[in-house]
DNA sequence: TTGTAGGCGTTATCAC
DNA sequence: GTGATAACGCCTACAA
């Protein structure tokens, strides 16, 4: 592989000539063409590991999601990307599996890869013991980390991204009530995540606001995978007879709720006629089944734009401003299926 | 941030005999307990930047795709990181957007973080020139390099990934003609896309062969995103007279295949009674929308893992095997919607 | 604008 | 098993 001095010694310029050409400092130097055609001839790439471990930054940040194959995890990195390349700076991922375990192994990796700084998606369960102390190093030596989801111990330091779920919920309550809906049910589907756990005591805490009836059956959750939310679905709506059993369901994402839909068209229910349903992250997805999917959107794009936008000042110390909460609302798009 | 120095000179070794003993050379030192604690005491995480630089290579594996939102690439991403993680690789991930510019962008960042081998998934557009300078210089240097996709030059050296895309295609109209189906049509939709391309001569090809009609209007283009997907499909259905139209469409991708599910329901054509479809890929969600979709399911998993034992073989110099070619040939997965 | 010296943190080499 | 020394490729500091 070749190196700047093969470059310099081609050009017949010093090895910091080069360098600096090379990095666009020195613009109308007499070499310049000289050690361009030299690194084109040689096929040369800067050593992007030499130059960060003498630089002491990476421009890249870490970015850990519990789920790379949910498409809402999908939309998460590739707008973090773009942000970051916006920005000149490359996403270095690592997948935490929704585990605690292997949230830490990630954090590891991009702990010694040297990230400039991190995002940790943890809304599947509470950041573990040992990712916690890994985010203190970062905070430590000044670098940012953006925490999106559930913390038990306090972090400080850290930034966060705060959805507003249970409102969310509760404004998706509110609306199915508007349209005449009494008995509303609730999907939890996966792994007791928390993002969910909230969504649900937001729909708890309305129904009982809105004097709405809360039975236990209401609430359906799996720890399994999406065919399973089709079965207890099914089981449920089998189980309450026809006076009883929801005319409305609220999913804890659109996954769950596309499954859901599937469920009901097995059971020969119409959407929205026989029951109504609302998902939640809108997915590009969501636009795209039948019935089309009410549900509350956040927004992606934007968080993704706002986190990377401070992490980046952070890392240029372009700003010294305390940790920082960046909340968002979801927004209820009502489509066909409610 | 702490270094090895401060480790051994904590636990009062040398600096060689610490990083032996992190490294996992050493195992029954008699210090081995005192340079583990002396680590953990000052939060030692090994700077991976360096030791590459020094040791010449990453166990990192560079990943391109087309685009990281679509739920397909998520998939390909996801086992890609599972796999390498069972080797003990870690990915380092790049979007080429569709774009050969962007694609020789993305090869650029991977080439100076001096990954140690690239997948290129480049479906949608042949190799652009640049990258595949690149990506000669890549396997120069005996990194391996594997292609999945398209390419009009010739790439001595690098391992292919073959999709029996025709052949598959293929079996669809075949299954289709068996099921009664005269008028079968292809919606092509996406970008030009060279994968989509591939499909479309397998469904003229086995159309002539099968002595079935062939017009014009029954493949559809669009060169803009999903919601055109349904705009020409219903053009298409409403200019045609009922005993003209398909009765079946053979869709370029999945994502392609919903959207047009969600246009025949919105012109109140019953699927698949009035009229079938089928897709490929056979992302998750294929089974999940309302009718289940019929698809040409890609073995994802198992070409990811294919993919990356192929890769770390030749990384480690286990093998020296010329450049192979994988081929796999997608399974039609019938569904509710045939 | 240009060049020289040195060090970032690690591992390879070669001695013991 | 252990330790001193050099080297990976680059950039910063400083000097010219």
């Amino acid at each position: 592989m070749s190196n700047i001095y093969k470059v310099a010694k081609l050009a017949g310029v010093s090895p910091k000539t080069a360098a600096r050409i090379l990095a666009g400092e020195s613009q109308r130097s007499k070499h310049r063409q000289a050690v361009f055609d030299a690194a084109k001839e040689l096929g040369y790439a800067r050593n992007q590991q030499a130059a960060n471990l003498r630089s002491g930054s990476t421009s890249v940040i870490g970015i850990i999601v519990p789920d790379i194959n949910n498409p809402f995890y999908g939309k998460v990195i590739q707008s973090m990307h773009d942000a970051c390349l916006k920005h000149g700076f490359s996403i270095l991922l690592a997948s935490s599996f929704g585990r605690p375990e292997e949230e830490a192994r990630a954090m590891r990796t991009l702990q010694s890869y040297r990230v400039d700084g991190v995002m940790l998606n943890a809304s599947e369960h509470p950041v573990g013991k040992e990712s916690l102390k890994i985010c203190r190093h970062f905070i430590e030596q000044g670098k940012p980390v953006v925490l999106s989801g559930e913390i038990e111990e306090k972090l400080p330091g850290a930034d966060r991204v705060v959805i507003g779920n249970e409102l969310a919920v509760s404004k998706a309550v509110r609306y199915l009530q508007s349209q005449g809906h009494e008995r509303i049910g609730f999907i939890g589907g996966f792994e007791d995540s928390r993002a969910i756990q909230q969504r649900h005591a937001g729909y708890v805490t309305t129904l009982k606001e809105c004097d709405l009836p809360l039975l236990d059956e209401y609430t359906i959750y799996t720890n399994g995978d999406m065919a399973q939310v089709g079965s207890k679905v099914t089981d449920t709506m089998l189980k309450l007879s026809k006076k009883v059993r929801p005319t409305a369901f609220i999913a804890g994402n659109d996954i769950i709720a596309i499954s859901a839909l599937k469920a009901f068209d097995k059971l020969s229910l119409k959407v929205p006629a026989d029951v109504a349903v609302i998902g939640f992250d809108g997915i590009d997805l969501s636009e795209m089944v039948t019935p089309s999917l009410t549900t509350l959107r956040q927004p992606q794009t934007q968080i993704a734009s706002d986190v990377v936008q401070l992490m980046v000042q952070r890392i240029k110390g372009e700003t010294t401003i305390g940790a920082s909460e960046l909340h968002y609302e979801p927004e209820l798009i009502i489509r066909d299926s409610t």
